[in-house]
DNA sequence: TTTTAATCGAGACGGTACGTCGCGTCTTGTT
DNA sequence: AACAAGACGCGACGTACCGTCTCGATTAAAA
């Protein structure tokens, strides 16, 4: 979102864009997106508006920053020893993570996202095509050392194993209960694993 | 959402109601969700800001149910010979009842939902309880008759299914491909059909 | 500057109207025109900017309205014996009516109306013409009982005249002293009235 | 208005300041004062804010050197054979030279001035102050030589011509006609001149 | 047939936030 | 030093909508 460019003229301060995403975050946390105002981020920061709008285009943007920063290294990828246990991991990381609060303002996200196209492709390009990308890279893996069948779909599984974690906060409304990661991916996985 | 206040004074106009609707969704159609303010739809409908107070809480909620009566008879459930077949054939009525600017109107909604309690209600109310509500019922049929392993658990087939759909709309924002619905729907059924 | 037309609609609060035009002016008079923004006026008198807005086009104005208020009653036209003691009389209130703060405010107040038609406009027709058509009318009056040579310019005594006062005021920047308005009214008149 | 400032270290270039001076005209001729901000000169000259600053205080101080420095030839002040003639060639220059958007321009400096002290000092030192001293030089000589009664108050006959001017320019907005300044001097100097 | 009470259009009202503009100051690296 | 560049805090601008309110004018059922 942020633009880097020249040297030319003074440069902004890196710690004003870090305490503005702060603030932001913050007054997104209690109150909801619609309580990060620029108005008001600018206030409790003691920053000025023009200097957020300089950097930013919208509040929902900063909380955006703000959130992928603080969720990426929660949802950290890892590899486990077969492919399920790996999707299992994650999905069960990002379903903790998405507990309470955190997953809140998510959804407010996502939903100020459908609004706002700039907002959607920063959440594309931070949270979700990076992660799949690496899924699909452990699917690839998985079918080429017979773990996996080799007619088994990616992208199927993974629009399966997602959205329904992702109907659940966002249309359906309903919390995690604890077997539902075991049982969707089980589930979506069912006859396509090589050993019994 | 409307009250029906009874008895003496002036009644309200139901053709009102109606006229105020079109006019909402018209404006939310062309120009996104954010187009449809009270004061625009009151403007070009002729119709005074407090009428429309008296009948809805907020804009969206005008809208909601502009969208809700529109989308209703494209999505009618019907049951076909066979479970698989039932469900495909919803998900298919579902995913091309969303395909162009309907579902660019679902999305900004559910987005609006995120962070409005009474749409988020009038969503599930209107449109998600009642359509799982008789889905499940189809899957309790599916297995009293035998077509169906008792061990199948409809609530994690309709989270992977329904959730694949919206997951595309509101979370990856990619189109549906033609072999979308049968891909997902066999692979969530997998080995749960008595029949091979 | 406020339209008063219709009967359609809650009706405009006099009151209030009569509330920001007294803190404006109070505002212009400690600190300046500058002083008398939108903002103040809105923050000092409890009443919404958008309230302000429907009924002016900017600060300056209210604050030309409020002055006029003021000053009319100051400078109420006077007919006096003669024409000469007509026209000093009433210089004279003139001038002492902008005598200290309120010469600054008017200072002020014709320096915003040089860039700012409306401004312009209400300046002239409140103040500058409806005084002028009256002086006029005293000299047509004063030529037609002879006390007043035939071949008397108004327009140009008149320009003199007030001309003088202004130039005083906007332009050289000096006070009044207490002879002045005697010698520029005698001089103007010199050798144009009949009696010695 | 321009500091001096002597010795080590990189010069000021004056070629800037003239440029700066011309960009600033220019904005202010089209546009009004108000168009001539520091920002919009620094940018459209190429120079750069700080070099604006460290030269003036303020935009309108620029416009107002800008002009000062274009109008003092069209009015260079002049001696004819008679006072009287003296006086109307000034007169008539001044009035020429402030015919069409080069008095629009004054009004405008002329308004800012009044609610600004640097303004408004520049513009008597530079202009006001010096003209009128050789003007009232003019009318001591004119006396000395017996051209002019004894009695002749210069500074009432100065205050009623010049003001004349102004008013028409500042306070009644209307245009200047051919006859204008013929009839305000011969009236000014009614009874006065030693020749009949 | 007259109440009587709610509806309607119109639009004023106090608010909140928006995004922009210009101010005058400051911090860079460059000349 | 001065300079181009541009960040910065600040204050005000004028606008858009919000949801509430006050008007006078209908409109129909109840008295």
């Amino acid at each position: 979102m942020e633009d880097i460019v020249s040297s030319k003229g003074r440069p902004r301060d890196p710690k004003t864009s870090e305490l503005i995403r702060k603030v932001a975050l913050e007054l997104a946390y209690r109150g909801g997106i619609g309580n990060a105002t620029v108005e008001r981020i600018a206030d409790q920061s003691g920053v000025a508006k023009s200097t957020i709008y300089r950097r930013w285009p919208n509040a929902a943007s900063i909380v955006m920053e703000g959130f992928l920063d603080e969720i990426g290294p929660l949802i950290a990828y890892g590899e486990k020893d077969s492919i399920v246990a790996t999707v299992k991991s994650n999905i069960r990381h990002l379903v903790s993570a998405l507990a309470g609060q955190r997953g809140e303002l998510l959804r407010h996200l996502v939903g100020a996202a459908q609004a706002n196209m700039e907002l959607r492709q920063a959440f594309l390009d931070q949270l979700i095509v990076p992660r799949r990308e690496l899924a699909r890279a452990a699917f690839q893996d998985a079918i080429a050392r017979k773990e996996l069948r080799a007619d088994a779909n990616p992208e199927i599984i993974l629009d399966l194993l997602y959205g329904a974690v992702y109907y659940r906060l966002f249309v359906s409304f309903r919390p995690f209960d604890p077997k539902f990661v075991d049982a969707i991916v089980d589930r979506a996985f069912h006859g396509l694993t090589a050993s019994p």
